[in-house]
DNA sequence: TTGACATGAAACCTTTTGGTGTCATATTTG
DNA sequence: CAAATATGACACCAAAAGGTTTCATGTCAA
C-alpha cells in the first residue's frame, strides 16, 4: 500500500540520517566512528544506521570485530527519479510559459 | 537543530502525501477533490495538505467557500538541490573508477 | 586465557504522527 | 431567511519513531 521507494524516502526524512550520509560521503565509517559526533548513544545511531540499510542507502562490510558502514548511490535512484517525474512537469510549465510569451509577442 | 530543509524532507516521507503531489501534479483542486480518493477522511487529507504547504509544496488560492489547492515547484528545491549533492560524488566516483581501470590498462 | 573493545539486540519510555469525530464558521442557493 | 456546502479547528487515540539502558556475543591483544 506504501510502496517500493517507502524506506528511500523514509530514511532521508531525519535529519540525523542526513547528517550521517553527508559523513559516509567522505568516507567509510564504523558504528563508533559514525556515532562519536552525535550527542546520543552507539545504540540510537546504530537504529539510524539500520534504517539507511532499509532504505538502500549503505552497505556494509565487516572486518574482524569491526563493521564499516559504505554509502551506497543506488538506495537514492528511487528518490531522483521521483523528483525528476515532477521535474518534467516543471520544464512543460516553462514550455508553456515560453509559448505563451511567444504567442502574445506575434499578436500584437 | 534539524536544518531549513527538514519540513520539505518530511513532506515527502508519507506515501499519502506523494500520491496528493501526484494528483495536483495534473490540476488544482479543492480539499474534498483530494480527499475522494482516499480512504480517510478528509480532515485527516487537511492535515496531510497543510503538512505539504510547510514543506513548501503547495499554495492555495482561495475563491468564495472553495479552498483550491496548487502544487509549488519551489518546494522541491530543497531536496533536489540535497541530492545533487550527492550526485556530483557519484560522478567523481565513477571518474575515479574510469581512472583507475585505465591505469590498469596501461600497467600490464 | 583474560580482559578490553566493537557490536548486536531486547525491553522500556516519551514524543510524534496519522487518523477519527465533533462542532463552529463562512458561503451559496432555494 | 433557511438549508445545504466547504472548510477550519479541536480534543482525543493508537501506533510508529527516536532514545536510553542493560546484557549478550564475538574478536583482538597482552
Amino acid at each position: 500500500m506504501s510502496g517500493p521507494d517507502q524506506p528511500a524516502f523514509r530514511a532521508l526524512a531525519d535529519p540525523t540520517r542526513r547528517e550521517i550520509l553527508r559523513m559516509l560521503k567522505m568516507r567509510e565509517m564504523t558504528i563508533a566512528e559514525v556515532a562519536e559526533p552525535f550527542d546520543m548513544t552507539r545504540a540510537a545511531v546504530k537504529k539510524h544506521l539500520t534504517v539507511l540499510a532499509q532504505g538502500g542507502m549503505i552497505r556494509t562490510r565487516m572486518q574482524g570485530r569491526e563493521v564499516f558502514n559504505i554509502i551506497d548511490p543506488e538506495g537514492f535512484r528511487p528518490v531522483a527519479d521521483w523528483l525528476t517525474y515532477f521535474e518534467t512537469f516543471w520544464d512543460a510549465r516553462l514550455a508553456d510559459l515560453k509559448a505563451a510569451i511567444e504567442e502574445e509577442e506575434h499578436t500584437p
